[in-house]
DNA sequence: CTGAAAGCGCTTACAG
DNA sequence: CTGAAAGCGCTTACAG
């Protein structure tokens, strides 16, 4: 955002003072900005020098216009709280990067002109990709949250939990209702007598702390309770905690996405692992394939299976010989299964 | 990003084809679409119809140059892991929103060349604010690092603890040094005999995991670890629980930030609140003023003063008639003080 | 190797 | 109220 016009900031060099002051024409500038190589070295060092001296910067939106690429994608998110949308977006500003692509970044907040500006931009033939969406027959990446879901419950029955309550995401959150039709199904096909005990959340961890005192002071607690998300997971948990409940002695939690912090919360949570990173930066691989392929392909990737993680919050103990019956990845910290791989945070 | 050329993707239309479709100038088109009154309402509605056939969406690129402004802003971030930049590229986001800007956002990823454009936009004379940075005489946003610093040590000190270690951040940051210093002098300051020791991190959940191992299994457990973030410090309450050591009865922990976990942690985390939604807001506040004012200005703004947060892992337990010597706020999750206000994430 | 010129898609005085 | 035209800062055939 520049108002050189309203304010005494001075205006930027441009090509043609650059070729003023080297006395060429912006076309031989222009060559040796974009490292053509038909510039004689003379010419090419004069004018590099005057570049330098007036600090001169392509302007970009001179580029864009005429190249008709802007080199950015954008990203719409639902919100940006969270260590779901944190990962998220540390998978796409990696691959964006590794594309050379600008990352603009906005979240709807809900906002109903944003989110049908989004859904013009389906019918527009703007290159889109859809994430978790209900939107089909589109460029999209999901996660198999229904089977994930599934697989989650019948763990939990698989390790002798007979009642157990379901708190789900937001009503009219796609990710929400599939993990909740997972767990429905799973749990009437496994377990036909027991009826499904839902209880409403909202994805934040507030809403898993008060599901968590909600549930240990209704009359019947439950044997497992399994959170549609590790946010509500890790809230239920500092419920129980607080009300003196042991998990998993007193009774199971368990998660969904495996954020980072899953592993370090105590005790460390079972949870269905989300690829997170590798969803952001897979999207914006379909995103490139969408916008360099001549006719848009309808290529639907398949939904990206979750996988079990199995730690303590569900009752297994890591003991050595760790006697998963599902066989499935125990993680802990110190085996640096749940950490970042490959990064040095440098944040405070 | 949009190569029409090199696709068979339809061209977007232009201003040029709503006015050929519209039998009228560009000129007029662009009246309409910018608003603008002095239009017969007769042409104004015949373009409104062609605008919506044709689906046409002005080009930014084209705008941008022709007015000067880009009405974005680009943020720089060294990373984007963990519940810190979270939060803060919340507040950027939410900021930028209400000054309808868009936000570029990328993270350095410690690349040199970054960074070294990031200094050039310095001398170039870019609008810029920097925070918690080196930098000074520019408009800057900064937390007292130090001074916060000095305080856990004194709060930790005042709770009875004698022996204080203290888990550090990276070596080149600069937020970390300012933290370490804090702890070190105010060690200095109020206990002169003991000497401070220091164990190096990354920031990482994974640093405080294996910080709190190695402390532990040390020949002289310390009283007190006192982490440099919240990631770290929570890494270091699992290690510890890990070992079968209980937080604050066996020694006491504190962090820094306050990230939104911090509350849902067990034991709640006593650490020391950054405003960081704010700090993002203000940098974005700064950033339109020196993008807005004629001539820059060269307020600095004094750096924000973190306040303590008193949970439980220092050692203090929030009985009804709560003992916190220090009159500070504590804070429970199910009083709302550390969860997200007027919020409703939509992330699974 | 170098330059004059057209053109990318818009906005905005300036006339009428 | 409406339009012709200039111009924002670039890139790129096209000549020479």
């Amino acid at each position: 955002m520049t108002k050189p016009r309203s304010t005494s900031r001075p205006r930027p060099a441009t090509i043609t003072d650059v070729a003023r002051g080297a006395r060429v024409s912006v076309a031989s500038v222009s060559r040796v900005v974009n490292g053509h190589a038909n510039v004689l070295p003379a010419t090419r060092a004069r004018i590099a020098r005057v570049i330098e001296q007036l600090r001169y910067v392509p302007n970009t939106a001179a580029r864009s216009l005429i190249r008709q690429q802007t080199h950015s994608i954008g990203v719409l998110l639902p919100d940006l709280y969270g260590g779901f949308f944190s990962e998220l977006i540390r998978g796409i500003d990696g691959a964006a990067r590794d594309h050379k692509l600008q990352l603009l970044l906005s979240s709807s907040h809900g906002d109903a002109h944003e989110i049908a500006a989004a859904m013009r931009a389906l019918v527009a033939d703007v290159p889109t990709v859809f994430m978790n969406s209900r939107v089909t027959g589109r460029p999209a990446l999901a996660i198999d949250n229904y089977g994930g879901a599934r697989a989650m419950v019948r763990h939990l029955i698989g390790r002798g939990h007979r009642t157990i309550t379901h708190i789900a995401g937001p009503a009219d959150n796609f990710d929400a209702h599939e993990r909740e039709r997972g767990y429905r199904d799973e749990l009437a096909a496994a377990l036909p007598r027991v009826k499904p005990v839902v209880v409403r959340g909202d994805f934040s961890e507030a809403a898993g702390y008060a599901a968590g005192r909600t549930l240990a002071s209704g009359k019947r607690r439950p044997a497992a309770v399994f959170a549609a998300n590790d946010g509500m997971a890790i809230g239920c948990l500092a419920a129980f905690d607080s009300l003196g409940l042991a998990v998993p002695r007193d009774l199971a939690v368990t998660g969904f996405d495996d954020i980072p912090l899953a592993a370090y919360v105590r005790p460390p949570l079972t949870t269905m692992r989300v690829p997170i990173v590798e969803l952001g930066r897979g999207a914006v691989s379909q995103l490139v394939t969408a916008i360099t392929t001549p006719t848009p392909t309808r290529t639907l990737t398949p939904p990206l299976a979750p996988t079990l993680i199995v730690r303590e919050s569900c009752g297994i103990h890591n003991s050595v010989e760790g006697h998963d019956a599902g066989g499935h990845d125990a993680s802990q910290p110190q085996h640096g299964i749940s950490r970042p791989r490959n990064r040095k945070p440098r944040t405070p």
